[in-house]
RNA sequence: GACCCUUUCAUCUAGUGGCCAAGGAUGCUACGUUUUCAUCGUAGUCACAGAGGUUCAAAUCCUCUAGGGGUCGCCA
């Protein structure tokens, strides 16, 4: 039998970076059983705009290059599908109606509650044969095991021993007539052929639930694994406050997805020491029964590490494509491998690969005091006027890096002073500070008239 | 409160009774390379939550304690 998993989001918004995870793991699962991979909206609630939301996870698929197989399966159209369930088990008695009205449970749980006990439906109606309350809609109750044992075998945590009398006959649809979620998710997952079920540690409290329905319509169990969370860098539950939690957000903040893939699929899973995978090679080598146990903790330095891997590994061409979106348009650029050869060691993101391209493509608007002051003193505007000279002067051709530098050599040579006495001063005056790429590489890049200029600029601002 | 899950360096993790006075990676600190910064290289820093058992031997098995997380909806 093929590995079919699937990822089924109720539709908030955005993707965000735990779901991520889970969608990768489940993706990865599949593709690496060349299985399938499912989508899988889950709106049974109010159909709260899951258009909207769908394009917000397909554009996050898209970007990090996840795929899913098939037609998105909307669960909010599929009630005539899940009222036949309804029926059905009403018709063999192993679903009831359940007049409590919701000023009554509250008042149950409550007193439960009161008591130190678990709040759970009474079950009183669960054999009642009387005449029905007057002017109340039912709800739906499903019929769950009153003692043992719910035992099932998680993927990731082993075996699960939840005591029957913890699941109560819990609502499969509201007095409305729609159908609850674990209702849905059992009877999807079973009819579009799930093998693999891999979420959120946060539904492993469902899973008895599911189980129950799964029992009741005669569907086969899937097998299931309960991811734990992601946290935040304090170890408590990941939120907006943590800063980027959308997928999107990390496009806009210049990180390779790539990148964000291998940050997220050692965040709970791991093979031995490796710690760089390519998208093959997590298809290759992710079995689930890798997956930690434990929750862990998102930190951003080893993401920003792994994004500067991946810039430094991805072509330039392919980078340039990528900086248009970052407002550097260098694609026709005629030093363009010069250029980012020179830049993208330095730019963790995309963002700072952008700044740095600028800062050598745009004559600085102004020099940074420090630099000035440790730059722009002595006979720095002397040496400076004489590198002017010998450029305007030099014979040979000014292209390459190279051709530059000996034009600097001959200059240290001839004045007899160190690199740094012209290095410094010139560096301040191509750029403004006293950070960045060789100066050789700066000037191949923007040329011997820009290089001038540029320096004649410094040399005027020099008192 | 009840129930369930979980616990190795600051962080991500390796580890399934002897190979572990615990390995890798990130971070941090040095040093080297570099005209600068970064990259890169080398070194250092840093952990088995605690207490009891079992065993010739325990990070690994058992028990308890403590910490963290999750769940208890006519939400998903």
């Amino acid at each position: 039998m093929s590995t079919v998993t699937r990822f089924a989001p109720s539709p908030t918004g955005y993707l965000h970076i735990g779901g991520l995870r889970t969608a990768l793991f489940s993706w990865l699962w599949a593709r690496h059983n060349d299985g399938k991979f499912l989508l899988r909206i889950e709106d049974t609630d109010r159909a709260r705009n899951s258009e909207e939301a769908l394009e917000a996870i397909i554009k996050a698929f898209d970007w990090v290059g996840m795929n899913y197989d098939g037609d998105v399966v909307y669960q909010s159209k599929r009630f005539d599908l899940y009222k036949q369930y309804i029926d059905q088990l009403l018709e063999e008695g192993k679903a009831y109606k359940c007049y409590m009205s919701k000023e009554e449970l509250d008042a149950l749980r409550e007193a439960q509650m009161a008591r130190g006990e678990r709040p759970r439906y009474d079950g009183r109606y669960r054999d009642f044969d009387g005449t029905p309350p007057e002017g109340i809609d039912p709800v739906i109750r499903i019929k769950a095991p009153k003692e043992g044992m719910i035992t099932f075998v998680d993927g990731v945590k082993g075996e699960i021993n939840i005591a029957a009398d913890e699941v109560d006959d819990f609502i499969i649809a509201r007095s409305d007539g729609t159908p609850t979620y674990n209702f849905v998710v059992a009877i999807d997952d079973a009819l579009m052929g799930l093998t693999d079920v891999i979420r959120g540690d946060d539904h492993l409290y469902n899973t008895p639930k599911q189980i129950v329905v799964y029992n009741a319509l005669g569907f086969k169990l899937p097998k299931f694994y309960h991811v734990a969370m992601i946290n935040n860098e304090q170890g408590k539950k990941l939120s907006k406050r943590d800063g980027a939690t959308d997928v999107m957000e990390y496009k806009a903040m210049g990180y390779l997805p790539e990148a964000l893939l291998n940050f997220l699929v050692r965040l709970g899973w791991s093979h031995g020491d490796q710690e760089i995978f390519s998208l093959e090679e997590m298809i290759a080598l992710f079995d689930p029964k890798d997956i930690n146990k434990s929750a862990s903790s998102y930190s951003p330095d080893k993401l920003l590490w792994l994004n500067a891997h991946y810039i430094k590994n991805t072509p330039n061409a392919k980078l340039a494509e990528m900086l248009k979106e970052f407002g550097v348009d260098i694609a026709e650029h005629d030093r363009l491998e010069m250029l980012l050869d020179a830049t993208k060691e330095r730019g963790k993101t995309l963002v700072e690969l952008a700044q740095q391209i600028n800062l050598i493509l745009n004559a600085p608007s102004e020099y940074d005091a420090k630099a000035v002051k440790k730059a722009f003193k002595g006979d720095a505007k002397e040496i400076l006027v004489d590198f002017i000279a010998m450029l305007q002067t030099w014979e040979k051709p000014l292209h390459l890096p190279s051709d530059y530098h000996a034009v600097l050599e001959a200059l240290v040579a001839e004045k007899e002073i160190g690199f740094g006495k012209i290095g410094m001063p010139l560096r301040v005056a191509l750029v403004g500070a006293l950070t960045g790429p060789g100066v050789d590489e700066m000037m191949a890049i923007i040329g011997v008239d820009e290089t001038i200029e540029r320096i004649e600029k410094a040399v005027a601002s020099i008192a």
